[in-house]
DNA sequence: CATCAGTTTTGAGGCAAGTA
DNA sequence: TACTTGCCTCAAAACTGATG
């Protein structure tokens, strides 16, 4: 089962930056010093030489290796030639002499490697001459094949001269073909190569992308195409392969067949191409938002420029969770390395990818670990009451998920590392942390970094947050009353952990606001349970919803749509079976089995007028035997 | 021929000013 | 107010050339 974090809203990044150097710069001409042979002159004379001399550094390095073995990295068989890898070919491979004069490589500024899976990859040739020799170098584009075929020290590689490619054979230095111990690690990889070969070359498609068009671009959304005054760079790459010099609009083909003019600037001085007027609209009615990724195929319609646009939005996929986890389960990055590394976004607009980060402010709900948060949609929430200290819920240990469900191994598992160590500052012991504790920050904070969960949020803003269990409609009580409520169950309610049934969150949402949810057999539904991962899209698929779509893009759209829409619902504010309770009431009766339970307005209400009211009492005095 | 540090080039983000 | 135009800036990649 592959849970999948959608990361939709309001945030924030940065495109892949469509760097594509392919203009080859001219042969740098080096005029040879006195004594030193010109290469066209003493060429052949000069390559024995050179020959002999390698051969005897390769004997002397190697000490009892053949001429034949020693020279492996030199050329063979006149079409071909073998590379080792080693860490420093990182950018540019030297094209070994011998190899250079068999094939006449003068006129060639750029070549095509095909590797083993037939995948082609454009690469420059740079010319370099040298006093003394002629060098040849695989340069731009090589980077790509190297990390596209996932290259590692050892590895050999044999280049076949062929017409205009060159044929690229791998010898995996560990033989098994496993590249990577971790599968999850590979794709990552994957990813990231085709990401780089696809800047670098339009005409390679990705594997969702369709495989028939040779001119098409890719392009990740960020702010600058989606703000105010956005607009889409035409990346010169794509320009390269096709002229629109004397374009000045060009239509977008949406995924709904939906047409849309957008005007087209040149940017003289620059030197690019940008879509800008109508680019908004497509993009504010498409929902492309900053982080989806947005495929430009070209091709001409009736004489008009279009652009058929497949549109993939972002996600965040368990196997990316799985690539970040250390082996003992607990995640080794937050989710925004995860966003850097995968999908190259740069630190500078991360924080567009955080939740709300603020100062702790006493009375204020505060959440650890954000990353966390959001990767698993488990986290602590507790009060901070000031003097670094917080006061939480805790369901102590194993219990903290409770979920009943096989999630809770994976949340359990990944849950952050704790200190063994006892702290003086906390008032609970390690063997009993369960009920309302107090614990210093950084114990709470386990490592993570702080953030405030907001009430009183406008319905737009709590929809736009794509996780339950950072914000809530609710109005928060003045912040004295927020500390008296979480000071008074600390001291008289370590038992109610049955009233907070859920989730911690809804001991920090009493805290705040006094209210409690009833219903039966339950109490307390935090947002965060609303939210779990998979439940809206299960909610989709086992709905006459999925008829609507067979795109899965489709369906996962309509699997936000499920979600927000039951986070809306769910909240606490929005809810018919709230009601406050007095905190006083809630611990005094707590051990009688009566819970006094008040209306929104403070009047206190018979639990027999609600549906489930009895369920608490009983719930918490089982709880207490 | 390998290596690496410094330099150059390039592409694109970002924004201010102009215009309709 | 929305959109267009032009240009500055900067990061990353590519390249160069000295040195071993």
């Amino acid at each position: 089962m592959e849970f999948l974090v959608m990361i939709m809203s309001m945030t924030k990044g940065k495109t892949l930056r469509n760097s594509l150097n392919v203009s080859f710069k001219g042969e740098t001409t080096t005029p040879p010093s006195s004594g030193q042979r010109t290469p066209s002159g003493m060429e052949q004379e000069s390559d024995k030489d050179q020959e002999q001399v390698s051969a005897r550094k390769e004997v002397k390095k190697s000490g009892h290796k053949t001429k034949e073995e020693s020279t492996r990295q030199m050329c063979k068989r006149g079409s071909r030639f073998e590379i080792t890898i080693n860490p420093k070919l990182k950018y540019a491979v030297r094209i070994p002499a011998k190899f250079t004069r068999s094939n006449d490589l003068s006129s060639i500024h750029q070549v095509v490697l095909r590797d083993p899976d037939g995948r082609a990859w454009h690469v420059n040739l740079l010319h370099c001459r040298q006093p003394g020799f002629r060098r040849f170098l695989l340069s731009a584009g090589w980077r790509d094949f190297r990390i596209g075929n996932e290259l590692k020290e050892g590895d050999v590689c044999v280049f076949e001269l062929k017409k205009n490619e060159m044929l690229v054979q791998i010898h995996r230095s560990c033989g098994d073909g496993s590249r990577s111990k971790n599968p999850l690690q590979q794709a990552v990889q994957l990813k990231r190569a085709e990401t780089l070969q696809q800047k670098r070359s339009p005409s390679i498609v990705t594997r969702t992308s369709k495989p028939t068009n040779p001119t098409q671009f890719r392009s990740t959304i960020v702010p600058t195409n989606v703000s105010k005054l956005g607009n889409m760079n035409i990346p010169s790459a794509f320009l390269s392969l096709v002229d629109l010099s004397t374009e000045k609009e060009v239509v977008l083909v949406d995924p709904n067949s939906r047409r849309w003019p957008v005007t087209i600037y040149h940017d003289k001085k620059g030197g690019r191409c940008r879509m800008i007027g109508g680019w908004i609209g497509f993009c504010k009615k498409n929902d492309v938002e900053v982080g989806d990724t947005c495929v430009f195929s070209f091709k001409y319609i009736k004489r008009q420029a279009t652009f058929q646009v497949e549109i993939t939005y972002l996600f965040v996929t368990a196997d990316l969770i799985n690539a970040h986890q250390t082996s003992d389960g607990v995640l080794s990055e937050g989710y925004t390395k995860c966003l850097k590394r995968f999908f190259k976004i740069p630190s500078k607009y991360m924080e567009f990818f955080s939740i709300s980060v603020s100062k702790p402010l006493t009375g204020c709900c505060v959440i650890p670990d954000e990353a966390l948060n959001f990767l698993f949609n488990c986290h602590k929430t507790g009060i901070h009451v000031g003097d670094d200290k917080v006061i939480h819920f805790t369901r102590g240990s194993g219990q903290e998920v409770g979920t009943g469900t096989p999630l809770d191994l994976l949340l359990v598992s990944s849950g952050p590392a704790r200190s063994q160590v006892p702290c003086s500052l906390c008032s609970y012991k390690q063997e009993d942390r369960h009920g309302v504790v107090s614990s210093c920050l950084n114990c709470f904070l386990a490592g993570g970094v702080l953030y405030r969960f907001e009430y009183d949020v406008n319905p737009a803003l709590f929809i736009s947050k794509v996780r339950g269990g950072t914000c809530t409609l609710a109005v928060s009580d003045p912040d004295d009353v927020v500390v008296h409520r979480a000071t008074h169950l600390l001291s008289k309610g370590f038992r109610c952990y049955n009233v907070f049934k859920s989730k911690c969150e809804d001991f920090a949402i009493y805290c705040k606001t006094g209210l409690l949810v009833v219903e039966r057999g339950v109490v307390g539904q935090s947002g965060q349970a609303i939210s779990i991962i998979g439940r809206p899209v299960a909610a989709v698929f086992s709905t006459p919803i999925r008829l609507l779509t067979t795109n899965p893009y489709g369906m996962t759209v309509a699997a936000v749509g499920v979600y927000c829409a039951s986070r809306y619902y769910a909240d606490i504010s929005n809810r018919r079976d709230v009601v406050k309770v007095a905190v006083e009431d809630l611990t005094s009766r707590l051990a009688t089995a009566r819970v006094q339970l008040v209306d929104e307005s403070g009047t206190p209400i018979s639990p027999a007028t609600l549906t489930g009211g009895a369920a608490v009492a009983g719930s918490s005095k089982s709880s207490d035997s």
